[in-house]
DNA sequence: AGCATCAGTGAATCCCGCC
DNA sequence: AGGCGGGATTCACTGATGC
């Protein structure tokens, strides 16, 4: 146990509690925390087994503790928690939440009627998300993380320009971009699975500790699982509280933290500073009005036309496909780059439609530096 | 006023309605409507100016229809257009709804508790979102859009090849980046000011439109504006119904859907789904020569053998069946497609008997042309 | 050693028509 | 309405194996 900086109160400081987070929080002293980052249940309500196309079983969050009789059930768990969570919160406290489209919505209603101050979402956007297999749905590629502080008149933390830097020196955006969690850094079980189904990446909490805490700071996590959030913490010489209800995900958090060094911020963020140039896909331009559906494009020989379609594919004499595969087809080549080979017509000129992106990617650019 | 396919009911096809959206709606015939995209206040809570607009800030978004008392009010008014907007609905049919932090989390929580299913959330990822200026927060690069069927039950419309298509050959992901609205896109007014402070992107409504909508489909937006998804789905031969309270906004909609010329028929035609194909039974190969019975077909990988039978089915080492059946079994799947697994031999090589199912869909296409 | 190939997997509300 | 069965459906990355 240590002293909080008042001296008033004893707080248990780079320890993992067990037990119900509620009632856990309720046992600490209120005022006593700088931030708190949690991770609760999505409550997904999954229906039946779903295979890949090779007919491989999804393995499906199906864990007891994500399990929830009702929408009722999950907002009465929710409010419960999020009220001891604000109670240990100190005044200039701030708290974020990470969630999906089937529990963030309840989630962040929550948070506004506890008497947080939304501060705003900032979206995970999956460099490698699973993809939607059935091809009935978009891939399902991001996750929302709502920030809010304990009240509107609190002086929350904000590192604007840390972000700044680590954004290679333009200010950071509400969409994060950064890899799920695998390889190495995914933590195993005695039998070699997974050790957790939903293991977030320290790259995430990272820039989420780093954007809202000082060194010294105490952070707690109130679903604290195989403990991210402590082992990014203690990297960053952060002190912090987990509260996990399973000796299982305990006792590998405790033997995870452990083996950390604090201080060594390796190379955690350069996922986020590796950018390629960003592919245009040729739709957009039809979206966007460049290119009009029904508008006809030439070959650059001119011997060769195709009529353009709303989905941004190409119609052509008895071919349909992408700008790529017509302009292959009509070829006889294996291969072609419909960028270079397509045209269309401006003022009499035959113009290829590589310019059209050229323009998206300047503009893309100049966003960037300016 | 236009008739409906069942002609039993009178809808205002392609008209603006007047008046408050949630009574605007109840004056429709239920089960009605096919898509529902609704952009409603954002509740921005802008502080002391809660109950009167203040004229001088042209640019904030601080409009007398945007202020509520408090998320009870919103929550109210939120519930009861969403009601409304639920009953118009067709069963089968869906509604998008786009929000900021603000209010989004609210609406979403609404949506669930109104016996929508939610589908998904997809994040609009602006590529040139305004500054935060006062550099206390993250740029807020995005907003959310909620997609959801009238129930968990329908039969939702999402054209799953027509958004791979669009994004050059991989399935469209839920996080789509595009620009914000501006240049000769963005409506002026009278005055040469922005008409509507919160006009959305035409690419947006196009992308969302093409995901959700079949040609000849009836969209209704509820919080019309100035008209962006009457502009884009008289663009993509959809049929619309807008209501917007504000007759400026009814004005300048109109006037800007007038001046709109559809794209070409052939151009919405878009990429279909292998699943819109008509069903050939393996029999017929049999029936029409294409396979003889007692021909021995091969699995891809070689391993496997099985024999057809006079009647369509196969039979292999104990198992008969369909060529799904005898497939799944042989490789201890759930399922199998059989039309990819079996091959049959010519001329030395291994061919897909898929070959002689696209030979036969050929014809019936040939037929139907001529 | 180094490169090519293959197998595995990740917070998932993932089919549909016919009888 | 529930059961049956045809048959449609995946992206990025990691780590192991093979040559």
């Amino acid at each position: 146990m240590a002293k909080d900086h008042s001296g008033a109160h004893a707080l248990p400081l780079d320890t993992i509690l067990s037990g119900d987070c509620a009632a856990a929080m309720d046992a600490l002293p209120e005022n006593s925390v700088d931030l708190i980052f949690a991770d609760p249940p999505y409550n997904l309500q999954l229906k039946g087994e779903l295979h890949r196309p090779n007919n491989s079983l999804v393995d499906a969050v199906d864990d007891h503790w994500d399990q929830f009789d009702s929408f009722a059930a999950y907002d009465t768990f929710t409010r419960d928690w999020l009220r001891a969570a604000r109670r240990v919160l100190k005044p200039d406290g701030a708290i974020w939440v990470i969630g999906s489209y089937h529990n963030v919505f309840r989630v962040g209603a929550a948070i506004q009627d506890a008497g947080f101050w939304m501060l705003g979402d900032v979206i995970w956007r999956k460099t490698n998300p699973m993809p939607n297999f059935r091809g009935k749905r978009f891939t399902n590629a991001h996750e929302t993380l709502i920030w809010a502080s304990k009240s509107e008149k609190s002086k929350y933390t904000f590192n604007y320009e840390a972000m700044k830097a680590l954004n290679e020196g333009v200010q950071m955006r509400s969409d994060w971009t950064l890899p799920i969690c695998t390889g190495h850094e995914r933590l195993k079980n005695g039998r070699g699975e997974k050790a957790h189904p939903t293991q977030k990446p320290e790259s995430l909490l990272h820039r989420v500790l780093l954007a809202a805490t000082n060194p010294g700071d105490i952070v707690l996590d109130p679903f604290f699982g195989t403990g991210t959030t402590g082992a990014v913490a203690k990297m960053l010489g952060r002190r912090w509280i987990g509260i996990e209800r399973e000796a299982e995900y305990r006792d590998l958090a405790a033997a995870r933290i452990a083996d950390v060094r604090p201080y060594e911020k390796t190379a955690l963020e350069v996922t986020a500073s590796k950018r390629a140039e960003p592919r245009v896909p040729f739709g957009q331009l039809v979206e966007r009005g460049m290119i009009r559906p029904g508008e006809e494009l030439l070959s650059g020989n001119g011997r060769h036309r195709a009529k353009v379609r709303a989905d941004g594919t190409l119609s052509g004499d008895g071919v349909k496909g992408s700008i790529h595969q017509v302009g292959a087809a009509y070829e006889g080549a294996p291969s072609c780059n419909g960028w270079t080979y397509w045209h269309f017509k401006r003022e009499g000129r035959r113009v290829p439609i590589d310019a059209l992106r050229q323009q998206i990617r300047d503009e893309m650019a100049g966003k960037r530096l300016s």
